[in-house]
DNA sequence: CATGAATGAGACTTCATTCAT
DNA sequence: AATGAATGAAGTCTCATTCAT
């Protein structure tokens, strides 16, 4: 655990991005993240004002990789319908390789008190970004049509998260498939 | 904190009811609970094996009183279309009257780690129980179209959790509404 | 657990028996003996003042197997020195069928409080009965020689239940055995 | 309770020894320990992981006080039979200090579960050393005469414990007294 | 920049005992 | 004679945070 090449601020964050995703906010104290991390206590306090800040960071590179993912997997495809489709061979994917862990987000979402406003309002943003690249991939904006899919969206993620299982997200791409031939989305 | 009416029993259920769903499960602990409940704590080890089982407990009493409600709501009408939009007239009615708590069952799913597995098996019962209650009450059971609705719901209740708003029940429900016209369900 | 065919008190003392000697006298709680014994907690206190009480008469019965087993041993020789040597070879056979969980008095001993007076009291008594029955059973009464037995006899049993092996009582017995030789014992 | 001049970890040992030796390990609670030292109880474990590793630190000093007294009564001699014999001296002194509190080695044996496997394997390794104490001090090595004198040294300490009496250690010390006149030692 | 020591508050669980039925 | 419910006290251990160095 010691002499990494990394720094310590890097190496918490690190640490924190594995094991906040892996066991949950509430379930993951300080302790073990600093002794994984290998780093002092009063180093994760030096830098991050307190476990609320470090969970704001949490988010943050979390939204990063999350994301990078997705437009990976979007752009193979010039078309509408296939970028779409692809955002749920993204879940897929992530599912397969996460374990089933959902979405980082709405489980953070589930542990935090009122008192914890800051993280609520990083979720609320990143969501809301979800919901305007959906808006902004589908070329149609009249009446929020987008919202349908962003909907399907989340529901497969924490339904697959729900029964371990990838039937969800299936489910969600072939309403959407089929939404798309019965012309719903013009 | 002395003299109450009702049995210890009932009185610890009733807190752990009020508080795990206010709160959350990590959030609330075993000495809230009993303090508020006004009973000793090792009567709560007398009734309840352990915390996951009154975890257990809460879930299911939680059950009985949500599905009752959600019945409430759907069996005010007798033709297909009008009790499926009627179950999201009674999301729009819960998330008033808990000020956006969002599903008690998904919360504790994003909060439960891999060995509390008594609790995800009741929390996949009950959401399995719901998927059921849909398909019984569509009446083409094609193709599991009434999924479609399911993960309409669920995305309804977990996003107006998250942005404190009833805009996705609306949103649901007003999606719904404009697939049957689209004869999207037969 | 239930509907056995003995008594109620008869099957906490069974229980009790068991338990104190393989577990300790304080890591066995009162729950588990219950529990075990199939029997109403109230139940226990009906038949046995308090847990201290409940000691004592597992002492007793303990006292009462133990010492039959000793004499079913010593009653096989005639000659003083068999009876005497006799004595080691029922320590060896009691290590093996018990794994070497020592002397119950002994054991109780070290665990007990200054308060727990009675408890006490019992041990002595019964340590003073083994005393009196080395004593008894080497012919010559001059000097005390049978303490020399009578420690070797404890260190023995407390030893090799510290060293989880037969090495003590083999050699308690041939230091013995070598002693009567010299004529030490007149 | 506050401002002590030592550190909180020697504060804590030092409360561990007293009271481990004078109540038993497993009557002495934590909350006792840190109350009498005067220290939080994140302190105790901040440096020791367990009461179980507390423990063994607690055998580790009472080891090193123990054998430094011993040493001090037998040094006092260059004949091997007078440092043997100082050796009961030295416990009849301890007995009168601690007022028979016994030997805190073979006390904790009575105690421990067999998942407390650390703690049965510092007791053996002292024990040992004791052994090799007797062994190192007699000269004629044959046939491991020195156990005679560590069995009796052994059972003397456990009976003056048991008895609340010097006679057991008397006894002892008359017996190898006596085996030395009968050249049982060669 | 980095650290280990120290802490108050609280986590979950079990203790031996009593009481009304 | 027998029981299940109820309890106050105590059990071991961990929480997020601060401070002096």
């Amino acid at each position: 655990m010691k002499h990494h090449p990394v720094l310590p601020k890097e190496r918490i964050l690190e640490t924190a991005l594995k094991l906040f995703h892996e066991q949950g906010y509430n379930t993951t104290g300080i302790n073990q993240i600093i002794s994984e991390a290998g780093v002092a206590k009063a180093s994760l306090y030096l830098h991050f004002k307190s476990k609320e800040d470090l969970g704001v960071e949490y988010l943050k590179a979390r939204h990063a990789i999350w994301y990078e993912q997705l437009l990976s997997f979007t752009n193979e495809s010039k078309k509408e319908k296939k970028k779409i489709l692809a955002t749920f061979d993204f879940l897929i994917d992530i599912n397969e390789k996460e374990n089933f862990r959902g979405c980082s987000f709405l489980n953070m979402l589930s542990e935090i008190q009122p008192d914890e406003s800051k993280l609520l309002a990083v979720i609320q943003d990143y969501k809301q970004e979800l919901r305007n690249f959906f808006a902004d991939t589908m070329e149609n904006p009249k009446d929020n049509l987008s919202d349908t899919v962003y909907l399907l969206f989340e529901a497969a993620m924490q339904e697959s998260q729900l029964f371990k299982s990838q039937w969800p997200v299936e489910k969600a791409k072939k309403i959407v498939s089929d939404l798309y031939k019965l012309k719903y989305f013009k």
